[in-house]
DNA sequence: GGCGATTTAATCGCGCGCAAGGCATTATCG
DNA sequence: CGATAATGCCTTGCGCGCGATTAAATCGCC
């Protein structure tokens, strides 16, 4: 089509956005916020926060740095986000006696509470979806991630064997 | 584990972050966005820049709907975008004569040249993969993609028959 | 015990991403 | 032709996401 004339041993023409992995995984993502924010709106939650009370939900309490590895996102990210929380009655922030560095992150009675009512969530989204690929997928783009946060110098990266 | 004790007939707990298919697409993103950013700093774009880059470079010129049809995104992230892009030399902007709703985006000389240097990008990234499993990946990826832009009401999702 | 190195969060600046609203231009219909 | 609706883009406000820097607390080492 364009001047991909030079090709000598190359296949195609490398810039292709359909041939890129990462534009489908970008819209993707974008489309899923998209899908869920309506959704969340309705916990006052927005589509991080959501992420973030999903770890505070299965173990608690938490350091940032803890929560920073699951999510593979850093302070700059999280403390202003867990400050609205905070700020929404959904978590308190302390520091830890024990070692004044750390900031436990602990869910309040409202917090725990909301779980209830996110429940539902899950099932609402996956509303109309075979769900047969979907195992296989999340399968395979988890195993990207975890291709991915090797190669990665941040995300407190120290949790691989 | 935890306090899953009450899952009548349910099969797990819903709202384990490991179950969720959005929270690896969402890491995965990030991830990608933090391993593309020093490649694409040498070229003076971000993510986003270079993936409008790569649709103006596949054709050109194309209006600012146009662009968010491909991208799965509108004008109120297009817009700020597409006007740095103009400062930083690499395109114009120009009201369509025939309709002067629309706007036209043309790459300048400088926006066309700099596709040569774009042209390592993608092997440079996919440095260390074995690229057997992305193929597929991307295809399912993709095929997620095409069923939530179904479901979004926004994204000027007209294309489909 | 003192002192440099490391760990851990907080802060700042910037660029998205999106919902909501606004405005000019074009299309539609009586 | 004139009113009304639809289209296409711009603007605003807010919440991330990240690189970079800063500051405090802890650790190691002598």
């Amino acid at each position: 089509m364009s001047d991909a004339r030079l090709t000598l041993g190359l296949e195609e023409d490398p810039l292709l956005l359909d041939r890129q992995i990462c534009f489908p995984l970008y819209a993707a993502t974008n489309l899923l916020g998209r899908l869920y924010g309506p959704v969340l709106r309705k916990l006052n939650l927005t589509y991080p926060q959501y992420l973030v009370m999903l770890v505070l939900w299965e173990q608690q309490p938490q350091t940032i740095g803890a929560l920073g590895a699951r999510l593979y996102l850093d302070s700059g990210t999280l403390t202003p986000l867990l400050k609205r929380m905070e700020g929404a009655g959904l978590l308190s922030r302390a520091r830890d006696p024990n070692d004044e560095r750390r900031v436990l992150v602990t869910l309040t009675e409202r917090g725990e509470t909301l779980r209830s009512q996110a429940l539902h969530v899950p099932e609402t989204m996956a509303n109309g979806y075979n769900a047969e690929g979907v195992d296989a997928l999340r399968e395979s783009v988890r195993d990207l991630v975890s291709i991915l946060a090797q190669h990665s110098t941040r995300s407190r990266g120290s949790k691989a064997a």
